[in-house]
Order: structure tokens, then sequence, then C-alpha cells
DNA sequence: CCCGGATTGTTAAAAGTTGTACAATGTAGC
DNA sequence: GCTACATTGTACAACTTTTAACAATCCGGG
């Protein structure tokens, strides 16, 4: 049901054969069950954020701002924190803006820059979305773990998830 | 860093303030850990297909039709493996004909349905990919584990996969 | 056989995303 | 203060995904 090959294919070359370090059984059934919770669950939470009139991206969005200093940051700061493209920012915020979710704001002290803006509009939004998403999350997720699996589990991946962010950074 | 407001507002309605389940530090950590993985991974390993000029879906397609029988797929059946709509599918199928990567076959027996057939072309590559992306797989996540913590993590994860499966299924 | 309803896959148009180039600043070194 | 170079955000064009509608086909009950 999921994907990513990753175990040795039907038949393989005997070239690859030899050298490829083909997942375990028990690897591959890991690899697997994650890639499926990712992608059910993004699928999942964005279905119950449909009746506020919020896509995933959007709540994001409010969620980083709603944390930031006054309620705002630079479109740059923003793009990397919720790591999209500029453009794709650039869009996502016309998209809100237009919604009346955000504002854009000239940045003082350098005329390059822009703040988005949280608005009263997006705050209160957040507010009254954040819980339903809360219960989302522990529903579908989270209340589904023991506290030692929570504990375990984050200890195994926050190592995973810095490598990654530095990946990133360089490119 | 990463996101989905799930611990309690700066400022909380004393409404939702009573009434909201918001995760304990523990579990938002661990939250945000795994969407901040899934999401970087997701981004590495498209990164690193693109040498083969294949995107993840693409990938993912040839994965599975090379796992099914005779490699070849009813069209909704593979929407529904590789959890798309059945017109994303259907735009994805047709720019991978163009790349003569799968072929439309018209389904004896139902003269409404079409198979969607892994080329010789389509195999070639992925024999010829797989190995790389096994060693993305493992270089960036599964070998970053101790086999006891795969162990558990896929004891963890794979009741979430079936409830998120299951809700899926009734939409 | 024939009707009504369900299923299959495609399509057109709208919406969203990506990559590249660009104009407007900023900044460091001279 | 100039010049060279880096940074900021947008704009355009190409591409992908979504939504809604549709034609063709199948299937079960009368």
């Amino acid at each position: 049901m999921e994907t990513n090959l990753t175990e040795a294919p039907a038949v393989s070359a005997s070239e690859s054969e030899a050298e490829t370090p083909w997942l375990t059984a028990a690897e591959q059934r890991f690899w697997r069950a994650h890639l499926e919770v990712s992608k059910l669950l993004d699928y999942q939470l964005g279905r119950e954020l449909q009746p506020h009139n919020l896509a995933i991206n959007d709540y994001e969005i409010l969620v980083v701002l709603s944390e930031a200093p006054d309620r705002r940051m630079r479109m740059t700061d923003l793009a990397t924190a919720t790591l999209q493209s500029k453009s794709r920012l650039s869009h996502q915020i016309t998209r809100m803006e237009a919604a009346g979710l955000v504002l854009r704001q000239e940045c003082p002290g350098d005329r390059r820059g822009l703040y988005a803006n949280l608005t009263e509009l997006g705050w209160d939004t957040m507010q009254k979305v954040a819980p339903d998403h809360v219960r989302s999350v522990r529903q579908h997720f989270v209340d589904r773990f023991t506290p030692e699996q929570i504990d375990a589990m984050y200890q195994a991946l926050a190592p995973v998830a810095e490598h990654l962010r530095n990946l990133r950074g360089r490119g």
C-alpha cells in the first residue's frame, strides 16, 4: 500500500545484488509504516481543517506567526520556518492577505524587506481553530502511543530531524 | 521551526482553556519532530531522485507497479494504493506514458477500465534507481535508528497506520 | 430485456507550486 | 562615496494538483 522500493526487486540484476544494502524485513515494514502514517495523517488533518476553510499550509503560517514576537515575521524567515520556497510563500501570503488573515507591512530599517503580520482576524481564527486541531492530532496520532513510546520516539527522531535540517541548510 | 499549534496559545480564551486537551511538552516536541522529519525527509529523498529525472510520485508508481502481478494494475487500484485521487493519477500516468515508463492498456472483461502497465523502460528504470534510493533511505533515516528502535517504532506505528487507513476508506 | 443507480476513468478550468530572472536595496572594502 | 556582490521579495512561465462535471460502462431488480 505504501511505497519506495527499498527491498530487493523481484528480479535483481546480479550486479546490484551484491552491492545494494537492501532493507531487512523489519526495516522495510517500519519504513513503510512511517511513510503511510505521514501521508494519511496529513490527509486526515487537512480534512478536518476544511470546515474552518483553512488548508494545512494556512494553518501552519498562522501558528508560526502567532508564536512570533509581535505576531509578525520577515518573509524570508517565515519561508525558512515553514520550509517553503520564497516564491511559494509569497503566493501563499498573497492569498491569506486576500482572506484578511495576514497583512504585509513595510520593514523599518530595511527597505527591501516586508513583515507578514497576523491580523486580528488571523489571530482570532487561530484561537478558534487550534482546539479542534489539537483534538485531531490527539485522536489520530498522539493518544495512540503510550507516554513511554512518545519519549522513546522523540529521542529517536530528534537527531534525525537535526541531520535533515543541516542538510537542508546547505542545499 | 515546525508547525501545528497544539499547545496552549500564548493567550487562551478562558473558554477553550478549560476544555481543550493541549499537548504536554513531551507530546509537543515529539509531534513537531515527527512533522519535521516527515517533511524534510520527503524533500531530501525527492532531491536525490532528481538526477534520475524522477519525482517521488513517479518512483512510487514504478514501485507499486513493479510489485504487482504482471506489472500492471487497474487505474483505480493504483490510485488507492498510492493514496491519490483518480484525477491526479490520470494526469500522472499521462505524463509517465509520455516518458515511456508506463502504458495504458484496455481491460478485458470491463470495458470501462484500463490497466497501467509498466514498460520495459519503466522496469529497467526502477532497477537502476532503486539501489540509489535505498541508500538515501538508509543514510537519512533507517540507519539512524538502532534495531531495537526500529522494532519499537514499527510496533507503535502499525496500529496508527491501520486506524488511518480505515478512516480513509470510509471517507 | 430495461431501468436506475453505481463505478470507471478522463477532461477542462481553477488553484496551487516551482524555478528563474529581476528590480530594489543593503553591505563591505577600498 | 563607489563598486562589487549579496539579500529581499515579486513576477512570469511552466508544471502539477484539485474540483466538478461528464461519457461510457456495468450491475441488480423487476
